[in-house]
DNA sequence: TTGAAAGCGCTAACAA
DNA sequence: TTGTTAGCGCTTTCAA
C-alpha cells in the first residue's frame, strides 16, 4: 500500500543504495536530489522505521514504564522526558502497569520485544528479573522515583527525606508542637523517607513527635479526607498538618474546607504536589513541590548519555532537591501559644 | 547481543520455519516441544516484534495521540482503550502533543512512520491532511472528543449539549433563575456545545439568561476561579453555577471556598469532570462525569472493528451520554423564593 | 557519486 | 509435522 524506498528508486531511475544515502542525508547530485525529492512528493513516500531499526539494531526508542497514566506526578515526568528525548531523535513508548506487578512484568517484556534502545521506570515490584534481563542485553535502564532491590541502575528521585524534614521545620520554626503527618503505606520507599525527615525535624529540634499524630494513609483522595478529619477530630487536635502526596493532599484540603477551618488561620498546612491547590487557595496553601521538570531531565540525560556510550561504569543515584512555596503559613493559633 | 530464531534453531537442530510455527501456536512433536521451551529458557530469547512486524505487514500497534499527558480527561480515556486494545493484543503507542499543532502533526508523522496499523486522536486542528494520508494507507482512523472538518472517521465524543441542558435544566427546576456559566474558549467544539446546552435549558422553559452571567474561561484553573470569583461579585450575584470542565471546576470550587460560600446552602453548583471533588466534598458538589471509560471501549470497539475488516462503510458518529453525580442541591437561598 | 548485493529476524508459501 | 526458500524495507559494505 505505502510507498517503499523501492518506488522511489523505479520512479528516479536511481539505485536503492543511492535513495537510502540521500535520505539518511548522504549527498547526490543536484539533479538527482531533485528528482528523488520529487519522487518522495509524488509517491508520498515516507520512511518505513520498522524495517530500518531491524537494519540498524537501534529502534530510536525510548520505553517508559509508569505505575499509572492518570497519575499527574508520573505523567508530569514523562512529559519533560519525552521533550528531551524528542530533542535527540528518540521517540518514547510510554506504557503503564496499572500499579499491577504482573502487568508491570508484561509491560516490560513488551517493551523488551519491542526493541527499545533505552527504559525509564518508575517501579512498582518485583521486576528486578526484567530488568536485569534488559541490562544484559545491553539496553540502559533508568529508575524514577524509587530503588529496586538487587537492580545496579542509575536512578533519579525527589530528596524525599529532606523535603520533609525542611516542611516540618518550617512548621515548628513557627512555633508549632503538634503536627499531624498523614503519610503514606509503610513500606512504600517515598513514604518511608517523607515518615523518616518529619521524625528527623523533630527530633533536630528535641522535640517529641506525638505518634497518635501521625496517620498511614493509602495514597488516595479519600484516604487524604479521612485521615484529615480524624486528625480534625482529637482533642486537642494538631496545630499543623503535613499531607505528603499530591492526592492525600486535596483529600485533607476538602476536609478542612468541610468543617470550615482556615488556612492558615486555625490551622497551618503543608501539602505535597499538588500545585493547583497552591495556586487557588487564598491565601495559598504551603506545597511541597517535586522538582518533576529535573527529574525528567537528569533521567534523559542519564538515560542518553548510556545509549551513547558517553557514560560507562557505577550506577549513579540522583537525589534531587525538592522546593516548597510558602502559602500563607504562621504560628499555632492564639489559644496555642 | 539478543538471542534470535536462528539461535533457537541451531540449539535444537530444527529449521527456522519449525521453530517460528511453534511460536505462533502451531504444533510441533512432544519432544521437539520441549527442546524448544529448553532452548528458549537457556538462551533468554524472546520475540522480535520489529522484525515480525515487517514481515507481517502489521504492527500490532496502535498510535494514541492526546494533546496533553496531563491532562486527566485524555489519559483516563487513554488508559481504558490500552485495556481494551491489549485484551485483543495490541498495543498502544502512547504520544502528546502539547497542545501544539506543529507538535501534533509531527507526532502523526511520526506515528505513521511507526507503522501504527491504526490510529486514536483527541484532535487540535490541522491535523486533516495527516489523517487523510493515514487513512489512504488503509490505516483506520478514531477521533475522540471533537471532530476535525474535512475528515471522515468514525468519532465518539460526550454528547456535550445534552449534557450540559440536562444539568442546567436540573437547576431551573430547583428553582434558580440567575445561573452562572463558567464556559470555554468560543470555538472549541466542547465549549460550544456546553454553552449551547445552557441555552437550550433555558430556552426549553422560557427563561431569559442574563448574558453577563457567562463567562467564556480557558478551561484551566486559574480562569475557573478568577471567573468565579467575578460571579460571586456581582450585585446582586447569581444563585447558582455551572462549570464546564476539570480544571475550571476545581478552580470555581476554591473561589467558593475562600469566600465561605456554602454549597448548596449558598449557592448550587454543578461542576464537570472532577470525581475527586465530588468524593470529597460535603455535601457533594454535583458533577457531570463524561462516560470516559465508555469512550474508551466505543473507540477501541470500532478501530478493531475497522482494523478486522469486520465493519465497513460510512463513518460512525457516536455521542455517548454523560451521567451527573446528584450532589446535595437545593433551590436557592430564601431570600430569593 | 553511484550501484550491486548481502542480510537484519522473522513469517509463509510450498514441498517433502 | 518439518524444512527450504524467498522476501518484508531498509542500510551498508565494497567495488565501480
Amino acid at each position: 500500500m505505502a510507498a517503499t524506498i523501492k518506488d522511489v528508486a523505479r520512479e528516479t531511475g536511481l539505485s536503492l543504495a543511492t535513495i537510502s544515502k540521500y535520505l539518511n542525508g548522504g549527498h547526490v547530485l543536484e539533479p538527482n536530489r531533485a528528482a528523488i525529492e520529487a519522487a518522495v512528493r509524488r509517491l508520498g513516500y515516507s520512511v518505513n522505521r520498522v524495517a530500518r531499526g531491524l537494519k540498524t539494531r537501534r529502534s530510536m526508542t525510548v520505553g517508559v514504564l509508569i505505575p499509572d497514566l492518570e497519575n499527574v506526578f508520573a505523567t508530569s515526568i514523562v512529559s519533560s522526558l519525552e521533550d528531551r528525548l524528542q530533542r535527540s531523535g528518540y521517540s518514547t513508548l510510554v506504557c503503564d502497569y496499572r500499579q499491577d506487578p504482573v502487568r508491570e512484568r508484561e509491560k516490560l517484556e513488551f517493551l523488551a520485544e519491542r526493541q527499545v534502545d533505552g527504559l525509564v521506570i518508575m517501579p512498582l515490584a518485583g521486576c528486578a528479573d526484567g530488568i536485569r534481563r534488559l541490562q544484559e542485553r545491553g539496553v540502559p535502564v533508568v529508575l524514577l522515583d524509587r530503588t529496586v532491590a538487587g537492580c545496579a541502575c542509575d536512578t533519579v528521585l525527589t530528596d524525599n527525606r529532606k523535603a520533609a524534614r525542611e516542611a516540618v521545620d518550617h512548621l515548628l520554626r513557627l512555633g508549632h508542637r503538634r503536627i499531624g503527618l498523614i503519610g503514606g503505606p509503610a513500606g512504600i520507599q517515598t513514604a518511608d523517607e517523607r515518615l523518616a525527615g518529619y521524625l528527623d525535624a523533630h527530633a533536630a529540634r528535641g522535640i517529641d513527635a506525638d505518634p497518635a499524630l501521625r496517620m498511614a494513609g493509602a495514597y488516595d483522595v479519600e484516604s487524604g479526607h479521612r485521615h484529615a478529619s480524624a486528625l480534625l477530630a482529637m482533642e486537642p487536635p494538631p496545630t499543623a498538618l503535613f499531607v505528603v502526596n499530591h492526592e492525600m493532599t486535596l483529600g485533607a484540603a476538602m476536609a478542612l474546607v468541610e468543617r470550615q477551618v482556615r488556612i492558615p488561620g486555625d490551622m497551618s498546612v503543608v501539602g505535597f504536589d499538588h500545585r493547583d491547590l497552591a495556586r487557588v487557595m487564598t491565601p495559598p496553601m504551603s506545597i511541597v513541590l517535586q522538582p518533576l521538570q529535573e527529574i525528567g531531565e537528569a533521567a534523559s540525560e542519564l538515560l542518553l548519555d548510556r545509549m551513547a556510550g558517553r557514560r560507562t561504569g557505577a550506577p549513579v543515584l540522583l537525589r534531587l532537591p525538592a522546593r516548597r512555596i510558602p502559602g500563607g503559613s504562621t504560628g499555632p493559633p492564639q489559644r496555642q501559644s
